[in-house]
DNA sequence: AACATACATACCGACGGTTGGTATTATATT
DNA sequence: AATATAATACCAACCGTCGGTATGTATGTT
């Protein structure tokens, strides 16, 4: 195929079909051959020009997806006008939201099937989202009075872990039911420590978001 | 090598090697051919006799390694002479306790350089320990007034998921202090429930695990 | 003797990755 | 503006290793 002369064109090209085989089929059984069948015509050699391993893909994937998310949450973070409180809602339901956009746009199923993007997930929570973002926003609460705990980080982790593992149905697959009940469940649990971050109208999201997700895998 | 006349040795044996194989390089970075060199001599046809693909070992390993557990677990839930919260009690303890001997025999290292075994773990613990071992034992706290809760179900599913997530070193690696702050931040959160798991000898039991775990990570 | 089992050996296609090369583009020089 | 030089984008062929299989053989069982 003839050389491109915007690099970052073919970059972008490969990262995508890699993206969606990861998605679909995991990151061990998509074959670097995978991903070139479905570059059209490019070759191995390509490939390799521009990245070095299988597992630098991986994580160029990893890095420019969770890139979008991060840069939402930092708009939130830096909001002069909201409380520690409201940040933590808005983070909240931004969540809810990207992940929404994901089921439509990818064939993701069971993420328990597709290990390294779990922990990968996990890494950038504890690593980056907890600290740099959430910590912060509770610790503006915890000043401004909006929010009433002696754990900030703690308590992010735990919103975070939540929110991200158990209450996501690419996860942890449920139905509509039960799902609901750990919404409810995850809401008092919250409730008793003063907050209270959920209202009908994202319950009501987490429900589409559940069947959305099982529809998917059928 | 000669035949065995004891064919469960030989299986036995390539279980212990590859357990120790994945928990040290982690599913990927082992190959059957690691496997093989570290059987004493058996050969290829040997492994595969025995198990049809790397994929069953690794099953297999998982399997024996979970049947302690829940041996243990089953004990504690069908013993007629406790509460149901004396019980949940007690299960949470063992957990600590068999980590705590993880920690001894095996080399781990971070569980989420491990992914394939965390999500194995993840697996098991909403497919088999939630709703067969914790879940009926905070039902009878119901029934016999020792545990206030309309949420059995998700009640087991957060505290056995923080707690072999979030307050395990092996996955989510911390200095003393911090996972210190986590476990007296879980049991804040349980408290306002209305369950007391935690007792100071078991914050120090935690302290010590963690402790043990960053030095073998070194 | 007939058969099943516990292995060994030799081999296979596919895998991730490397090599050496070619054609195209960008840059430096005049 | 024209040319020489260097850097880049890509290709095709190849390599060692991987997980897995086919077949053979020796040992035990009935």
């Amino acid at each position: 195929m003839a050389r491109n002369k915007y690099p970052e064109e073919t970059i972008r090209l490969i990262l995508d079909v890699a993206q969606g085989l990861f998605l679909k089929k995991g990151y061990e059984d998509t074959s670097i051959q995978d991903i070139i069948n479905g570059l059209g015509g490019l070759s191995k050699g390509a490939v390799y020009h521009h990245f070095k391993s299988k597992e630098e893909i991986f994580n160029a994937v990893g890095y420019r997806y969770n890139e979008q998310i991060i840069s939402e949450l930092k708009v939130v973070r830096d909001d002069p006008a909201l409380t520690g409180f409201a940040k933590l809602k808005k983070m909240f339901s931004l969540s809810l939201s990207s992940s929404d956009r994901d089921i439509v746009f990818t064939v993701a199923p069971n993420m328990l099937e597709n290990p390294k993007l779990l922990a990968m997930q996990m890494r950038e929570i504890f690593s980056d989202v907890v600290p740099h973002y959430v910590q912060p926003v509770i610790e503006q609460g915890m000043a401004d009075g909006s929010i009433q705990t002696e754990y900030p980080r703690e308590l992010s982790e735990v919103i975070i872990m939540l929110t991200n593992l158990w209450l996501n149905p690419l996860v942890l697959k449920t139905n509509v039911e039960y799902m609901e009940k750990r919404v409810r469940f995850f809401n008092l649990m919250l409730k008793n420590m003063g907050i209270e971050l959920l209202d009908e109208q994202m319950v009501e999201s987490y429900r589409r978001y559940c069947a959305l997700a099982n529809q998917k895998s059928e």
